[in-house]
DNA sequence: TTTAGCAGTCGATGGATAAGATTGCTAACA
DNA sequence: TGTTAGCAATCTTATCCATCGACTGCTAAA
């Protein structure tokens, strides 16, 4: 099944098929391709074509009396090779520029921002799958005293990720002694990613003997960061999913066991996540959801790869504009927060 | 349509149709009620029984020759009227309890576990609504500095809500200078709620003038917040929804545009908020969902009322249950974690 | 007031039929 | 050898119709 057997007219032949399919939903004849593609050969050779096509495993026939539909191999061939490159239309950027031109400080502010616009301007779900942030490096930690037995633990990463915890002691804790335990807390844990981090099996150090309490509690809250593999999932335009008529109730179903359960997600998102772009096509072995499509591009936020954005839609998605929407939407953000400075950037 | 007019016959044999519509969905006939609710009587004296509940507005006969189903005032007499009060099931109080079981110190957390559990033991769909930030009173804030431009602003509630937000600035910041600035800060604001805090028309005190920048980014995020009126929402077991025959294509796009406009879905739930159980049956003027009854219950936490939480689910609801699992768990989150003691704790 | 009996109504089911769409095949053609 | 016109075959969809079964509503009697 390799592309490269395909004659010219072959490949326009499947691409139109395609074309067709992602605009209507419905299966194409061989009259319709004629009428819209060809003036200069019949139907009865098109569909000699579609015939052999079929035979290659890029067709397919609901039924005898029924045009073709492209197969999940169609619909790969086609993202590999057929994609158009139009430019984002004026008001899709617009839209896009638009909802990053306020003031934002917070990776979370930006993650909903960018779910949002991404749903909106492809017209499908957008998933945001978020590095565990057990990955990621220790920049800094800040403990502040909340009251006489609490704590606040605040985790900063290098990304600029901030996580923070309340830790409750039994002893009493004042001002001088949380800023002594925070001094000696970033000798040991600065410049180390979370995974890194162990709870020491011997004795700790002496000078820590004053801070063991304060210590453990917080090496295991970064244990349990460390352990709990959850990666942080956020979704937008889920009502979206239902706009496209082959997603009856048991698609919709599918798609919300994996709405559900966003562990399941977040693998499936970051199975393959050395490529640039990564689509998936139906089912398989490695998961999915059948009958849909999860296009999704690495997601880079102050020169760093945070995670993955992508949607999720119909097999026959609009491949081409998702990727065009993913890939600017990605470079747009990939310079907008650099530098510490977070006022308003052009996008251009 | 006054409930005291009904006779005692009329009302055990209402209840008959709403329990029975209840457990299968479908519409009962007078043999149906016969057979399993009455000896004593006939099925055509329960056939004019029947008649007469029409009349009254209780029933609905999909057609002639089917039997009847309930209309929304025989749902919210249920509720108000017939609802058994069995105790919860062993099982039951066993998942409770065992979700809650391990330390747990975020609100947030405590959150994601309340509504996972509720879906789990109910079957619906859960949802909780946190009430604005702005309707809380702010206990204490806090300046931590991450570097040379930029602080980061804890700020401590009451309820102990924890937001956080990085600050940019344009001058040098120091250690020295924010200690000396969060004490100022907390000077002013330590007390109020947010939704109080306005920023000043006139000049700033004297000797804020050093901290001018700081101050004015801090009510700006202060202002923001209060503007921003979109309580935080959770949901889990959103694919339960589609585990009932009577949630249809039409349906479940309604229920989804409902989950992606949360704003939306906070309004219908925080409506009515002076009583303890609100159930909402069916889509009236002021919101709701067409088919879908959400029944929600004040969510207490540590002894303050910090949102509702509830489900979300089929107009024949099992209400009985619903409201049970609801009074034990918004029961034992408001022992659960007094005290600033996060231990395990036993619910009996 | 209750009840047995029965006619009437309506939905669901299934078969038969017809119409329409599209293909695959064949044979002729360039 | 590739292309095409023509046509039979196949399958879907819609419609109609008859039948069956499930209830109800009504009537008249208990």
């Amino acid at each position: 099944m390799k592309a490269d057997k395909l004659s010219e007219r072959k490949q326009k032949i499947l691409k139109a098929v395609v074309d067709e399919y992602i605009n209507n939903a419905s299966p194409i004849s061989s009259g319709e391709i004629k009428a819209k593609y060809f003036d200069d050969i019949s139907s009865a050779t098109i569909r000699n074509e579609l015939s052999a096509l079929e035979e290659m495993g890029y067709l397919i026939q609901p039924h005898t009396s029924a045009g073709r539909i492209p197969s999940k191999e169609a619909y790969a061939l086609y993202v590999d090779r057929f994609l158009d490159k139009q430019p984002l239309r004026k008001e899709e950027i617009a839209l896009i520029e638009n909802a990053f031109k306020d003031r934002f400080d917070e990776i979370e502010d930006i993650v909903r921002r960018t779910a949002r616009v991404i749903s909106d301007v492809t017209n499908y779900t957008s998933v945001i799958v978020l590095k565990n942030i057990n990955k990621v490096v220790l920049k800094e930690i800040k403990l502040i005293d909340l009251d006489q037995h609490t704590v606040l633990l605040v985790i900063i990463t290098d990304s600029g990720i901030i996580r923070d915890k309340v830790i409750t002691l039994r002893s009493d804790v004042n001002l001088d002694y949380v800023r002594d335990a925070n001094i000696m807390l970033n000798r040991i844990f600065a410049g180390k990613t979370i995974s890194e981090i162990k709870m020491p099996d011997g004795m700790i150090e002496e000078n820590m003997a004053e801070f063991r309490e304060l210590y453990e509690s917080v090496i295991a809250i970064l244990e349990s960061y460390a352990e709990s593999a959850e990666d942080t999932v956020y979704m937008d335009g889920q009502s979206k999913f239902l706009e496209y008529p082959e997603h009856d109730l048991k698609t919709t179903r599918d798609f919300l066991q994996i709405v559900d359960t966003k562990e399941r997600l977040a693998e499936i998102i970051e199975d393959d996540t050395d490529i640039e772009f990564s689509v998936r096509i139906g089912k398989d072995e490695k998961g999915g959801i059948d009958k849909c499509a999860i296009v999704t591009a690495k997601y880079m936020l102050n020169g760093k790869e945070i995670g993955h954005a992508g949607v999720i839609g119909p097999e026959r998605m609009d491949y081409s504009k998702v990727m065009r929407v993913l890939k600017y939407i990605t470079k747009a953000l990939g310079e907008i927060a650099d530098g510490g400075n977070n006022d308003k950037k052009r996008i251009d």
